[in-house]
DNA sequence: TAAGGGGTTACCCCCGCC
DNA sequence: GGCGGGGGTAACCCCTTA
């Protein structure tokens, strides 16, 4: 959802003003080895004209898996750029250097999140059977100053591997410490890295004196797939997507991998500008989770129990530690009939999913009629349930 | 379910008369160091009178938790009887020596599941340093030749190295055949052997000569209780108890490890004896199982949709490769009310677990009035629906 | 700390689709 | 047939509770 601009290291202390260029909008397609005008734009800047710079045209993408070296016997894709996913063209990660005359090389390597440094990870590149942990391009090409890092993989260093790589990178630089006390600082070190994330660290080099043209560029995170720390949050499949104003009805979904202590299921309903005018958590306890994949919660009161119509409004699962969420589901809340200002009640006020369909939402006309049906309130007797017996709601946070 | 008597070796060509002695009813259980007057029986008998043997007095428990050596650091448990999960106070593999007067060493070791072989895995004896593949026990003890094998765990040797474990032990034992060939026989071997599955094999050796006293006896399958194949099937939740004799409705449930490919979820009725008058299955496709913990299906039609009162029937998971079915769980179809004789319909048809409790089913009565309300009917209506709307169940069979 | 359990890591393999 | 994905298993690691 946050369309942030592709940071350049944000622990640097000297921030170089040339960031600022590096944003590049996620549904801003540059195709490879076409004019680009928009190169005037960063021309008008008084400050900076002529100094070279990095900048990078296409994100990677958010998401990917990395993969262990036993998994590269076969092929499994490479990294693709961020707007790949929005187009059926496939882009990949690219980078211009401007302001530059002359050839030059251009190296991709892979940094960790919260650092600078090099994450231990293994940039791959496919048919090229180096051993370095970097992908190399030259600029310019076919005269233009634009480079598309394709074919490239990452792959997964077993973390119990980490601290021994740290120890060969440090050995010969730091030989004023014992060996012993490098191995000790190698392990904390290995344990403050994130092995599900990284970032792709675009440098522009002398050709022939391999000297940096000019500073790093960092790549937004790149996300492991497989882990619950750092996946695509997802609900795939859910029991019921209407309920009644009062909330208190359990209702059954099935997600991709969650993290039970650091996961949470929000509803929210949209205004006609997309603004959040209201927002209440399901009420589940971690033990509701079921082994990462299913969720039993209770429905949230909507703010106004008495509504006369129905409300639409939509679920969402949110991870607390960094804020992702998943693609909402929309959710029905139902007018129940003694407030409800026609006598004419709607059927197709409840959905629910088939077991023959796939998990995407479908269309509540398209639902057998029987289905539909299941989950309405037995409004022609118009009970009206006791305060006490609607259980509170315990919001669980992290 | 199954109580089959504990087998001897079943492959073994000359099967022993004793083995008909062994058989021991999971009910019965007795105790260790009191006198047993069940011995009597077993010396009633004319022509095995006097003929040592050994029996079985308590199995095995049916799942247990392999270990992995690298899981050995701590402490786990120990393998405990079978009547441990009955009984309160725990008990272990029991076996007794009969007929037999003087010392002698009875053994314990891991027997495969189809064949009298050695199991790769390996049985560990807490305290016990010995790195031997077996446990021993010394008889008489105070008197009485029953001999309880407390503190005894299995450790799961990694499948990768079953082939070399089988080489070793083949060795020196098959000279005539090349390395390679043996090789290739070790691995072909190692596929054959379920190491999902043990048996505990007791031998009673002449404490001087270590002579086999008598046949060795083999106790009931010992499941792993952590692999999809042979673990314990259990429906933990489900999101409705309920439903309408025609069928074809949606039903969420939340299960313990299961494979897609071999699962069937089972409806049935019984008869005042407890016999099976009525089964159907619940129709799902491979890909309506949820990461191996969730699953959703539609239910069956019952036998006939035009019932005049509920029907009280049960749902359960059967693993159709070992023939394994979980705890059944109570469904209740509900006549509709034009079928229905009387006019007063109940209002506790239908039920659901809520969030806040574990797996256990509930008594209906202790559910809360809004829950039980949440998957009726619009019975008041009296919608009968097209015959069209209903699906077919498309019953998916391994 | 014993006794049990769930989750993660690393690996292996299976699909559907060109 | 092999790409581009994806799910499941094996092995390991760690957490709850009492």
């Amino acid at each position: 959802m946050s369309t942030t601009a592709s940071d350049q290291d944000s622990d640097s202390s000297s921030r170089s003003p040339q960031s600022y260029y590096s944003y590049c909008s996620p549904s801003q397609q540059v195709p490879q080895l076409t004019p680009d005008l928009n190169n005037l734009i960063y021309l008008d800047n008084g400050s900076k004209r002529n100094r070279p710079f990095l900048r990078i045209i296409e994100q990677p993408q958010d998401y990917f898996r990395f993969r262990y070296a036993s998994e590269m016997a076969g092929t499994h894709g490479c990294l693709l750029g961020k707007s790949s996913s929005t187009n059926k063209n496939k882009v990949h990660p690219t980078v211009e250097l401007v302001n530059y005359t002359g050839q030059a090389v251009i190296k991709c390597q892979l940094a960790q999140h919260k650092t600078p440094e090099e994450h231990p990870h293994k940039l791959f590149e496919e048919e090229q059977d180096n051993d370095d942990r970097e992908v190399s391009c030259i600029v310019p090409k076919q005269g233009i100053y634009k480079v598309g890092f394709g074919g490239m993989g990452i792959i997964h260093t077993a973390k119990k591997n980490v601290p021994g790589l740290l120890f060969q990178k440090y050995a010969e630089k730091c030989k004023n410490i014992s060996n012993k006390e490098l191995k000790i600082q190698c392990e904390n070190m290995a344990k403050s890295i994130d092995l599900n994330i990284v970032r792709l660290k675009f440098s522009a080099h002398d050709i022939s004196t391999d000297r940096e043209i000019c500073k790093p560029v960092f790549s937004e995170p790149i996300h492991s797939l497989k882990s619950a720390a750092s996946n695509d949050l997802k609900i795939c499949r859910i029991s019921r997507c209407s309920g009644r104003p009062v909330g208190g009805e359990d209702v059954y979904i099935f997600v991709e991998k969650v993290n039970k202590k650091n996961i949470q299921i929000r509803f929210f309903e949209l205004d006609e500008n997309g603004h959040r005018v209201w927002t209440a958590n399901g009420s589940f306890m971690p033990g509701d989770v079921h082994h990462q994949y299913a969720i039993i919660f209770r429905t949230p009161a909507y703010k106004d129990t008495k509504i006369s119509k129905n409300v639409n409004v939509y679920i969402e699962l949110a991870r607390p530690s960094d804020g992702r969420t998943s693609e909402p589901k929309e959710f029905k809340y139902i007018a129940e009939p003694i407030y409800s200002n026609s006598k004419k009640r709607r059927m197709n006020a409840s959905c629910s999913t088939s077991p023959a369909s796939s998990g995407s939402l479908k269309s509540i006309s398209d639902l057998p009629a029987l289905v539909t049906l299941n989950n309405n309130f037995n409004d022609e007797n118009n009970i009206e349930m006791p305060k006490t017996e609607v259980l509170d709601p315990l919001t669980y946070v992290l």
